[in-house]
DNA sequence: TAAAAATACTCCATAGGTATTTTAT
DNA sequence: ATAAAATACCTATGGAGTATTTTTA
């Protein structure tokens, strides 16, 4: 089982309708037939009671239509959060000297954004003796 | 995104090991760190610290490792749940006689069965006579 | 009969494999 | 020097498409 079945599994079951789903899915009917006959297989039970009146689903598929949907929304909130969880949140403001940056600071500078990019660099080339001033004014 | 993706990060996540993580998959280790830098591709953040002291989560790797867990837990109660769901719960004792099984009995036995995996019928032969002793028994 | 699902194929995208190189300690 | 991850390349499974048939109300 992949999430593609729970995705299309989902949608077939809120048109209640296969040819509607793909269009909204934007996949042709008979991939959504073929996937979740695939899915119904794996699980060994039948979802959807195929009729001309429209698709409805057995007890089955309505306990599946609820995990279904939790699993979807954690999805959306996991990638959500995740993506936050990796954006800027706090600035590292850094005095250097250009022969500094030459002989280290370009490497550590490139190792920290790419393992922290939440860590926002600023940085000030300035002479030592400005570096210490500047310190002493932020504490 | 697909569940694959889910998976295979945590099996990372867990051993802190590609290779390792590889072997409990039973894939090789390419494939884990070509899907793993795909993952990090889509969600457009750094997961894993590749370091050669072993593996390290970054704050968006651990976010990312919390969900991903509930996600995979809620998959294999979601697939528990739908079993049980289509499985036997009820009987259905049904009196008939040969004429009414060619007729329409058998089709609607069909239907029924296949629709409703969860009712296991039990067929009784006899006639219309029995059938009418055999049901005042019951009630 | 008509509308929807299932089936039969074809194709190609990509998951997965092997061999090798790169990286970092 | 070495262990692990990344890269390059190849293969083949299966996801997706089109055309068609089957089902059922």
């Amino acid at each position: 089982m992949e999430l593609r079945h729970i995705r299309y599994f989902v949608a077939a079951a809120r048109e209640r309708n296969f040819t509607k789903a793909s269009h909204t899915l934007n996949i042709s009917q008979p991939v959504i037939s073929r996937l979740l006959r695939e899915l119904e297989r794996e699980l060994d039970t039948v979802l959807f009671l195929r009729q001309r009146s429209g698709l409805d689903l057995t007890p089955a598929g309505e306990t599946f239509f609820q995990h279904a949907r939790r699993i979807l929304n954690d999805c959306e909130e996991a990638v959500k959060a995740t993506k936050e969880a990796g954006h800027v949140r706090s600035k590292l403001s850094i005095g250097f000297i250009a022969t500094a940056l030459a002989s280290f600071l370009g490497d550590i500078m490139r190792k920290l954004t790419l393992e922290h990019p939440e860590i926002e660099l600023v940085m000030h080339e300035m002479p030592p003796g400005d570096q210490i001033v500047a310190l002493r004014n932020i504490i």
